[in-house]
DNA sequence: CCTTCCTTTGACCGACTGGTCAAATACTGG
DNA sequence: CCAGTATTTGACCAGTCGGTCAAAGGAAGG
């Protein structure tokens, strides 16, 4: 690890620039082939160093992978976290739906590295979503069952509609090759936004 | 590969035996580690098999993978094929989605290794998607407009309505985990079959 | 019993794995 | 320019990878 470096923040523009090659090689990586199939040498030629340099930066394959991850978690829940209880209660969940429609469009890799991670039985971040994210939804899952009791949404069990959400937006992002190949060339591929606004708004009408 | 058997069908009990603990195990494997992260070893540690004696039934690792993916694109589009144009519209949607669900329920290891597939860019069936899977889905897309147009359903977009019920049921078996985290133990985990039937009945009313 | 064929395995191979290290190179402030 | 620090790398290591092979063990019919 580099010197003037107590584990979080770099110091220099050098280490800022790679760092940030690494990190990107690294996403790259491990989002196509999973923890164990991804290899130090593969991240360091996708970034363009030699493998003992990646090294110098980070102690281990684990720990850049463990950056990804921690880094991930916190900017994955940014739209849930702008579900607001005050807002108008479809439009809010409409506007949720379209945000983490939108995180999958312009992080792909990012989803992709989530859902390898889940799939594989999801051992580096257990805890974390026993913890953090289960919190938080917990939370939203009580602005949901207030609005429901208002009459405001339709009384839909308020866990399943949130696995719903990211089941429906993140797919588009993990199985893209699957709905490529299935829309084939002519079937437009960009429907989805309209599609996902439309059924949820079905599903929330009281 | 066992002398008596061309490719294709095994011949002895023992063979029969062998075979089946070995795919077994691959499953196992393979659907929770991907398969370049899967190792021979743990393979043939979980078919409680000596290695040499996995590679006397099977030519590779690759020939095992497969194997499974071949055997599974089969079985996994069952559901699908069983839905008849000459039932009623949404009763038959609706089976349809049980179905599905109670496959990613009863086979979640078969559900996770096509999702690692998938995910990590289906560098092995990305031709069955584009053949097998998308003639399917298309004539069944041709159904399910033919049933719009008859005004038995709601005018949503066919082939989104289908990676719909993709993405949802196999949530249930890849996600599982995350799942879980989520309900901690007070939630109850099968709302999902209910909480399916009742949403997809209003995507689906007219 | 012996022969024949199916099955299993220990020892082994070259390639690759994550990771180390000392030495070389670039960069910085004085 | 120089000293000191930050960065980079070639050579290397022990362990693991997928896969081979010759030889041993087992079953079954004659």
């Amino acid at each position: 690890m580099p010197v003037g470096q107590d584990a979080k923040r770099p110091r220099t523009r050098i280490q800022q620039r790679n760092r940030d090659l690494i990190l990107g090689a690294a996403l790259e990586v491990f989002s196509t082939h999973g923890f164990r199939g991804a290899t130090l040498d593969q991240i360091a030629t996708e970034a363009g160093l030699s493998k003992p340099n990646l090294l110098y930066y980070f102690p281990s394959k684990e720990a850049i992978h463990n950056e990804l991850l921690s880094g991930l978690m916190d900017t994955w829940l940014d739209p849930m976290r702008a579900l607001k209880s005050s807002g108008e209660p479809i439009g809010e969940l409409l506007a949720y739906v379209d945000r983490k429609l939108e995180m999958s469009r312009l992080y792909p890799r990012e989803s992709r590295l989530f859902a390898n991670e889940i799939v594989q039985g999801a051992p580096r971040i257990l805890e974390a979503l026993k913890g953090d994210l289960k919190e938080l939804v917990d939370e939203k899952v009580a602005v949901i069952r207030d609005w429901t009791k208002q009459g405001k949404i339709a009384d839909v069990h308020p866990y399943h509609l949130i696995f719903s959400i990211w089941s429906l937006t993140q797919h588009y992002a993990d199985f893209d090759v699957q709905v490529r190949a299935v829309l084939g060339d002519e079937e437009p591929y960009d429907a989805a936004p309209a599609y996902l606004r439309e059924i949820f708004l079905k599903i929330l009408t009281p």
